[in-house]
DNA sequence: GTGAAAGCGCTAACAA
DNA sequence: TTGTTAGCGCTTTCAC
């Protein structure tokens, strides 16, 4: 398509009456040629705009220097802010990313698994979409040797390495939160516990619960997708509830929000009719009235420890599997909505 | 790093005791082939697990099958559904993206330009910084015709392709709304004029001023980058006024946001003393209270725009710079934040 | 319908 | 310190 020719490394070889290989080593700074040439081939090639062919080198060298990211809703807020954790830890190791997104459905995940497989990435960084069930489409990798990384989504048949934040501690600090403002009849609002970790958040409130004696009933556990619909309908039916719950722990600030919304409407109070908690410090958790209590959920720190993990395996440290989960900490944001007190 | 070796062509070759070519021309499926050896090719591929090697492919066709993304900031819901909608449109064409992002900063973006020009992109995607003011670092693409598209943040030096909503109308229009219900005193909260974008939203409202003979002092118009400490600020200035302003038009749904709270919190009444209309569509805007009327600004679908365009050039269509500028609609949401009547 | 052979641009033995 | 050479895996012209 250009017709402006791509000048070369022989290019510049000949210009300056050296060996290919000579202008292949100055390039790359190698201290066997010496420092006068060096320099005198770094100036020639900046001024003949050379530009390294990266296929060349990936086709000598066998790789890429690219990693491949699957997440499962790159228009989220979480997940962006995963993905630039991503890029700026990668692009910082000299690394570039390809994304791609599954928009949360297990068929996608799949063909992009497989696409990023013929792009021959170096490693990968994936985040599972909800209704992955087996991870078959990953042991190509796996038998190639290509490392794989999950992040926050992850399976319990992953026999790899994985980012994630202590699920099961949120749910039971946001719960003990709720306790300790004086709730005593606590619901939960959260997504399909298929997935692991919704199941582990509920695994918290529960034992956070047990802990402090306090009753669960099947009624106070309600399973909404994060819609608007969802949640409206979430709020309503604990409003029936008599009597009704005194604090409820939702795993999303959105769907949390609506639901105060929804509460407010009705004329019930937040938090002194109800407290509310919500999970992943959106930006909305501070513009909404009350603002809202939350968990905040490092996604930058996640994507950069994760991508960090990856190029210090793909460097060379070579120990696989030497950590085999990552847990970042996650924190409660405690603000107007759970203050009872 | 793998020992599992890789399958090449000429292992299927010699498997099937046909040459190199035949494989390479059956695996494109071209007709020329025999059907029947095509068939056995195809096979015994995907038994001996093979995968075609991009970069070789790449080094003989001069061409990478990527598109190059340069985004100021990731992390932003806005951003976060372009690239979204670039993914998609990429992704549907085979294409593969490698994003990147100048965190608002002209230097980071000269960086990843020239990053994103050594992998050597079929083409590219820029959404400019906010103080990007020359575009030299575009010009290596320029030279080797590599196609560039601009999007949304663009500049008017760029002799180039661009995918823009129409800022000078939707600013027209945002004021035209406050004007048709009452206002007549209204304000401007907006980002640094120097940019394009802010420029011509600018102009758009004292256009539909100058329309309707409303008056504009300099005190109407608040210039306050869009994060909470600034957009507070801007509130109360605003409310210091005298007059106070009867509607203000906010370049951002995040800052006008914070100025709602900022005025109830003053007991300052919203619609009925001041009227607001925000910017972008964000998910918040439904969530607060009174929920807030908006200027939609299709990221997704200029994403793609951007994308298809790109890809379709690219693909041979050759026709560069047929369309130099697209403009996609942006459209008004009317909610409750600026309705008086 | 199929094969032989050259070459894309680079790196890394090995030689000098 | 520098040069020679082979080869990474693929495509494509030209020949058969």
């Amino acid at each position: 398509m250009d017709h402006s020719k791509e000048i070369t490394i022989y290019d510049i070889a000949k210009n300056l009456n050296v060996s290919p290989s000579t202008v292949s080593r100055a390039l790359k700074d190698d201290p066997t040629v010496s420092k006068k040439t060096r320099k005198k081939i770094f100036e020639t090639a900046a001024q003949m705009g050379y530009r390294s062919n990266p296929f060349a080198k990936n086709l000598r060298q066998q790789q890429s220097l690219t990693i491949g990211v699957i997440v499962s809703d790159l228009d989220s807020p979480f997940i962006s802010s995963v993905v630039s954790g991503i890029e700026k830890a990668a692009g910082e190791a000299g690394y570039g990313i390809i994304i791609t997104d599954s928009s949360q459905s297990a068929v996608k995940e799949a063909a992009n698994a497989q696409n990023l497989f013929h792009r021959r990435v170096d490693g990968m960084i994936a985040s599972l979409a909800p209704d992955t069930k087996d991870l078959a489409h990953f042991s190509p990798f796996v038998e190639k040797n290509i490392p794989v990384i999950f992040l926050d989504r992850t399976s319990e048949m992953a026999e790899s390495t994985s980012v994630v934040i202590d699920n099961m501690q949120t749910g039971y600090m946001a719960t003990k939160h709720l306790i300790g403002q004086g709730c005593r009849r606590i619901a939960h609002v959260t997504s399909d516990l298929q997935h692991n970790i919704y199941a582990l958040r509920y695994k918290g409130y529960r034992d956070a619960l047990a802990e402090s004696k306090l009753p669960f009933e099947e009624s106070l556990l309600v399973i909404a997708e994060p819609t608007e619909e969802a949640s409206e309908a979430a709020a309503k039916k604990l409003m029936g509830l008599k009597p009704m719950p005194d604090g409820v722990f939702v795993t999303n600030d959105f769907a949390a929000a609506v639901c105060i919304r929804t509460f407010l409407e009705q004329g019930v109070r937040v938090p002194k009719d109800i407290a509310v908690v919500g999970f992943n410090n959106e930006v909305i958790g501070r513009l909404i009235k009350p603002t809202l209590t939350t968990v905040n959920y490092p996604g930058r720190e996640m994507g950069e420890a994760a991508a960090r993990s990856l190029v210090n395996h793909l460097k060379g440290a070579g120990n696989i599997g030497s950590i085999s989960t990552m847990t970042i900490r996650a924190e409660l944001i405690v603000r107007q909505s759970s203050l009872k007190k």
